[in-house]
DNA sequence: TAGTTCTTGTCAAATATTGTCTAAATCTAA
DNA sequence: TTAGATTTAGACAATATTTGACAAGAACTA
């Protein structure tokens, strides 16, 4: 499940419209239409508020919001894995002091 | 090994200089200076001089580079280590297509 | 068809990144 | 030590990227 669909979805579970989950991330509703279709990716502070209004694990968000930005790092690179997977050794041995 | 790291030993082996190695990338010896001290990071484009300035193996550096794009985004966070995974099973499961 | 919701395109403002210059710090050899 | 060379640090303009906001169009609903 993308960002922008777990977005949408739990949007349209809670019977929100756009403009009130607009108002409580003080925005306009075209951002979050566009937040919705992946054509913007929202900011930290609108994950920490997305979280909040749509009743969303904030970990949870913050864990697709991040991974998505891994992913527009590496894609369409043949070495996309091999990459992640560097990075990912680095954060684990890191972790580890 | 970290990219700046790399870079730097690598002149070193070749006995070059900063100066030379920057009118090899096309830039000023402040430049290279700088991306060998971790403190700016090269674009694409001087990655791709650099490994054949320097005789590295291009893939070997452009991972370098990627994956230290990939920390950047996620280190300090407490979920790290899930976000990145996550983008990796989506790299890996777009890959089988 | 009118009213509402959602989407799209555009553009300026705000941020972030990059390149370059200058001067200071560090190193090296005589 | 000192002169000359190399490397580093700071500042700042140029560029690029991201963001927010507005307006108009499209899609939906009653």
């Amino acid at each position: 499940m993308i960002l922008s669909e777990l977005l949408k979805s739990k949007r349209e579970t809670k019977n929100l419209l756009l403009r009130e989950v607009a108002s409580m991330i003080d925005t306009d509703t075209a951002l979050i239409s566009k937040i919705e279709k992946g054509d913007r990716k929202p900011t930290r502070e609108q994950i920490d508020k997305l979280a909040i209004a749509l009743d969303i694990e904030h970990s949870k968000l913050l864990k697709l919001w991040l991974s998505e930005k891994v992913y527009e790092d590496v894609k369409g690179e043949d070495v996309a894995i091999d990459a992640i997977k560097i990075a990912l050794k680095r954060i684990k041995t890191e972790e580890k002091n």
